[in-house]
DNA sequence: TAAATTTGTATAACATGTTATAATTGTCAA
DNA sequence: TTGACAATTATAACATGTTATACAAATTTA
C-alpha cells in the first residue's frame, strides 16, 4: 500500500471516527458534513472525497460495525441448518443490543435516504444469504424438497429485511425486533417443515 | 364554514392538486416547495400554513388516497373475521396497484422522513386495526382462545407495516408485496388457527 | 532531483427545506 | 362603513447537502 493509500486511509478512518463520536455523543441532528469535517479534521471536501456522500459515511459505519455482514456471526455449532438461522439471528441480537440506539440511528439514516443503490446493496446481500440456508435446509431434509428454494429463501429474507427496516424506524428496540423475526421465521419454516426440525421449530417458537 | 375557512380549503385543494401533479408527471425529484407553490399558485409561505411541511403535504395525499383508512375497504360479505382481513388486503391491493408508482412514491416520502410522528401516526392506525380483527377472531373461535390478542394483532399489524415499508422502499411492487403480507399472515395464523379457519388459511396460502 | 500526478484545502456557490419580517389583502364584526 | 383581525404574499435569510474552482501540498515517477 502506497503512502498515499495509507494517508486515505487515516482519512477515512478519523472520519469514521468522528462521525460515530458525534452521533454517540451529540446525536445525529448535529452530524452535518460541516461538522462533521471540522471533527474530523479534515476540509468539508474530503469526506466526499472518501466515500461519496453523508449516506455512505453512515453505510460504512454499518459495514465496519459488521452488521450487515453477518455471515461471521453464524455458530457454527447447531446440526440443523434452520438452527443455525435462528443462532446467526440471536448473536445479531446480541451484538446489536449492547449499542441499541447507536445502530439504529445509522441503520435509519443509510436505509431513510434517497439513495437507493446502498439500499438495495443491503437487500441483497441479506436475502442471497437467506436463500442460502434455505437451500441448505432442503438438501439437510428439513424442510419439504418440493418447496421452491430461492422463492421461499426470499419470502424469509424479506421478513428479515422488513422487520429490520421497522426497527431501524425506531418503533421498537433490538430484543422486540428480534422477536418478531424469530416468530414470524418460525411459523413460515412451520408450513413447510419435515419431521426432521418441526421439534426445534416448536421451542424456537416458546421463545 | 367560514369564507376564510372556505378559501382555506380551497388553497389546501390546489396544493395537494399540484402535488400530485408534480409527482405524476415530473417525479417526486421535481417537488419542491418552491416549485410546488409556484404551480399551486401560492406563495412559498402557504403550504407551510396549510400543512406545516413538505412530509405532511405527502401525508395528505395518502390520507385522501385512503391507503391509511383501510376500514372503508373492508368487505362485509365474508364470514371469517380472518377471510374479511385477508378481503381487505386484497381489496388495498387492487386499489394500489392502479396507481402503484404514484401510492409507492408517496408512501416513501411520508416513511423515510424525519419526521418521527407521521410515521408512528401510520403504524397506531394499522395496528389498531389488526388488533381488532384479531380479537374477533377469537371471540369467533376461528384462533385459540389461549393466546394474547393484542399481542399476536400486534405481530400480525407488524408484519404488514413492516412489509409494506419494504414496499415503499422500492424493492417490490403492490403484487409482491401483498402476496408477502399474506403469506406471513397464512403462516402465523396457522400457528393459532382453529379447526374452523385452517381450511381457509389453507386455501389462502396457495394463493 | 525535478516534473507530473494525486490528494487535500479554502472558499464560494447552488438548491432546497424552512423560518422570519414586513406589507398587503380579504373577511368579519361592530 | 370602518377598524380589527387573520391569512397571504413578497422577499430575504439561514442551515445543510453537495459541487465547482483555484491553489497548495504530498507523493510518485522519470
Amino acid at each position: 500500500m502506497s503512502q498515499r493509500e495509507i494517508a486515505k486511509q487515516e482519512n477515512r478512518q478519523k472520519i469514521k471516527d468522528a462521525a460515530a463520536n458525534i452521533i454517540r455523543r451529540e446525536g445525529i441532528e448535529k452530524l452535518t458534513m460541516r461538522y462533521l469535517a471540522d471533527i474530523a479534521g479534515v476540509s468539508l471536501r474530503t469526506p466526499y472525497n472518501l466515500f461519496g456522500s453523508k449516506t455512505e459515511v453512515l453505510f460504512a459505519l454499518l459495514e465496519d460495525a459488521g452488521v450487515l455482514l453477518t455471515q461471521g456471526l453464524i455458530s457454527q455449532s447447531e446440526d440443523l441448518a434452520v438452527g443455525r438461522l435462528f443462532s446467526s439471528l440471536n448473536a445479531m441480537e446480541a451484538h446489536v443490543r449492547k449499542d441499541d440506539e447507536f445502530y439504529q440511528t445509522v441503520y435509519w439514516g443509510v436505509m431513510a435516504s434517497d439513495q437507493v443503490e446502498i439500499r438495495r446493496t443491503g437487500y441483497e446481500r441479506l436475502i442471497e444469504l437467506s436463500q442460502g440456508f434455505v437451500a441448505e435446509a432442503i438438501a439437510n431434509k428439513e424442510i419439504n424438497s418440493d418447496i421452491n428454494s430461492d422463492e421461499f429463501g426470499k419470502h424469509i429474507g424479506i421478513l428479515l429485511m422488513s422487520i429490520l427496516g421497522m426497527w431501524g424506524s425506531g418503533y421498537f428496540g433490538s430484543k422486540e425486533c428480534a422477536a418478531h423475526i424469530r416468530r414470524s421465521w418460525c411459523a413460515s419454516f412451520l408450513t413447510v417443515a419435515t419431521r426432521k426440525s418441526k421439534q426445534h421449530l416448536m421451542n424456537e417458537m416458546s421463545h
